[in-house]
DNA sequence: CCCTGCCGCTGATCTATGTTAGCCCGGACA
DNA sequence: TGTCCGGGCTAACATAGATCAGCGGCAGGG
C-alpha cells in the first residue's frame, strides 16, 4: 500500500504514528547502521545479564521467550523485521527474557545507553516508541487470552490467523499462504502445549480442511472457517491517532 | 523509602524514572484532577467503543480483561493505585479490553485527545510513560508465562507472590499478610482455571501450610516454601536507568 | 422474620491434554 | 553407500483440570 521509499522497516513503522524530522530520521538510521548477522538458533541475550542492548530485527525470524527452572520454556512472541526487542530490558534495567534467531537473521544492536540518550535528545521519539511498545503489548495480551481461555484447536487456529495478518501487513503473506519456519516444537512452546498435541491439532485442522502446516509453509484453505473457529477478530482500523500536527 | 511529599500516586511513580519539571508536574496534576467514584462491579470501558479515555486509578482495586464470545473472560491484570489504564487504547485507536472496578474505586479519566496533546506539548513525558508501559508489559509477560507453563498449584502460588510483592512496594502488604478483595471466581478468570479448581488448589495450599486465602485477606505462612514451589523470582533491583541528567 | 443471592466448599464423573515409547522419511555427511 | 539426526507422525496410557450437581453460611433487603 504505502509507497515504500527505501527506508528501514523501523522508521517506516514509526512514521506511521508520528512525522519524524530529518534529524530524527538520520539518528535512527545511524542507530540501525551497525548490523550483525546471526545464525539460526543463536541466542542473543540471556536472561539475567545486566548490561543491556536493544535490538532491531532487520531480516529473518526471531523468538523471545522465558525459560523455566525445569527446562521448559514459554515463547512470548515472534518479532518480525522492524520490531524492536529488548527495549523493555533497557528501560527496566533488568533483562527479563531471552531472544534468539529462528532462521538466520540480521539485527542492529543498540547499546542501552545510546537508546536512553536518544530519548533525552529527541523526546518526541519517546512517544513514538511508546506507541510501538503499545502495539507489542497488545500482542502479548492477545497471546495471554489465547492461552488462558481457548482450547488447543481454537488456540492454534487463532495463532496462525494472527501470524498471517501480521505477515500480510508486511507483504509476507497472501490470503492463502505464507512461509513459516516454525516447527511443531516451537509452536508448542509458544502455545503452552506439548509438541505431540500440536501435532494432533495440526492434523485435525488439516482434516477439517481449514489449514495445512508443512515445514516452511502454511496454506490456508478456509479463512472464514478459521475465523469462526478461533473467534479471531482482526485488529484493523486506522491504528494511528497521529500526534503530529501535520 | 522515598519521602513521599503529598503528590499523586502517578507522579510519584513517574518521577522514579525521570525528574519532572514543575510545569510538567502541574499538567499531570491537572489531568488527574477530575476524579470520579465508581461502585464495585461497574464497568468503565467496554471493548469496541471507539472514543477513548485513559484512566488513572487513584484508589481501590480494578481489573482489566477481555471477554470471549462464549461469555468466558480472561483477566489481564489488576491495576492498583497509580496505574494507568487504557493508554494503549488511546494510542492504538481501538479499545482492546475492558476495565472494571473490583472494589469501590476512584479514578481520574483523561480524554484520549488530552493525552495526545500532552505528549505533543511535553515530549519528555512520552519517555516517562514508555517506561511505565514497559513495567506493565513485563507484568503481562510474567502472567503469560505463568498461565502457559505452570500447573494450577504453582500458578496460583506464583500469582499471590507477585501480588504480595506489588502491594508491598506500595505499603499495602507485609511479609505475612495483605488485604485482597478477590473472590475465587475472579482468581479463576485471572489464572485461566475454573473456579472449582481454584477452590481445590487454595485448599491444597492451605493444607501445605503455605498460604491461606480468606475473603478479603491473604495470609502467608511460608514465604520460602511458596517461592520454591512457584519458582518465583523477585523483580527487584533498581528499576530506573534514569534518563534525567540531574 | 424470612427470602434471596453471593460465595465458599465438596464429591463424582468426564475429557482434553500430557507422557512414554516408538516408527518413518529425507537430507547432511563420512 | 550407509549412518545419523531432526522433524513429522502415531498409538496406548496416565492425569490434571473441567463440568455437573449440589450443600451450607452469611449478609442485605423487603
Amino acid at each position: 500500500m504505502a509507497e515504500r521509499k527505501h527506508s528501514s522497516a523501523l522508521t517506516r513503522k514509526l512514521t506511521a504514528f508520528i512525522a519524524l524530522s530529518p534529524e530524527e530520521l538520520s539518528w535512527i538510521a545511524e542507530l540501525e547502521s551497525k548490523r550483525t548477522t546471526i545464525k539460526r538458533g543463536r541466542e542473543i541475550t540471556e536472561e539475567g545479564q545486566s548490561n543491556h542492548n536493544a535490538y532491531v530485527l532487520q531480516e529473518g525470524w526471531a523468538q523471545t521467550y522465558k525459560v523455566m527452572p525445569d527446562g521448559g520454556r514459554q515463547i512470548i512472541g515472534f518479532p518480525i523485521p522492524g520490531d524492536c526487542v529488548g527495549l523493555r530490558s533497557v528501560l527496566l534495567w533488568t533483562s527479563d527474557h531471552s531472544f534468539s534467531a529462528v532462521t538466520d537473521a540480521v539485527v542492529s544492536s543498540v547499546p542501552g545507553t545510546r537508546m536512553l540518550e536518544l530519548f533525552r535528545e529527541f523526546p518526541r521519539l519517546g512517544a513514538a516508541f511508546l506507541w510501538a511498545a503499545s502495539r507489542d503489548e497488545a500482542m502479548v495480551v492477545e497471546h495471554l487470552v489465547n492461552i488462558g481461555r481457548r482450547n488447543a484447536l481454537e488456540r492454534t487456529a487463532h495463532f496462525f490467523m494472527e501470524l498471517a495478518e501480521r505477515l500480510m501487513l508486511v507483504g509476507l503473506a497472501t490470503e492463502t499462504e505464507f512461509k513459516c519456519p516454525l516447527n511443531q516444537y516451537v509452536i508448542a512452546d509458544a502455545l503452552g502445549l506439548s509438541a505431540i498435541h500440536v501435532n494432533r491439532v495440526l492434523r485435525e485442522l488439516r482434516e477439517l480442511d481449514l489449514l495445512t502446516v508443512k515445514t516452511g509453509k502454511v496454506i490456508i484453505h478456509d479463512l472464514p472457517g478459521l475465523r469462526k473457529l478461533s473467534g479471531y477478530r482482526s485488529v484493523n482500523g486506522r491504528s494511528t491517532p497521529s500526534i503530529a500536527k501535520s
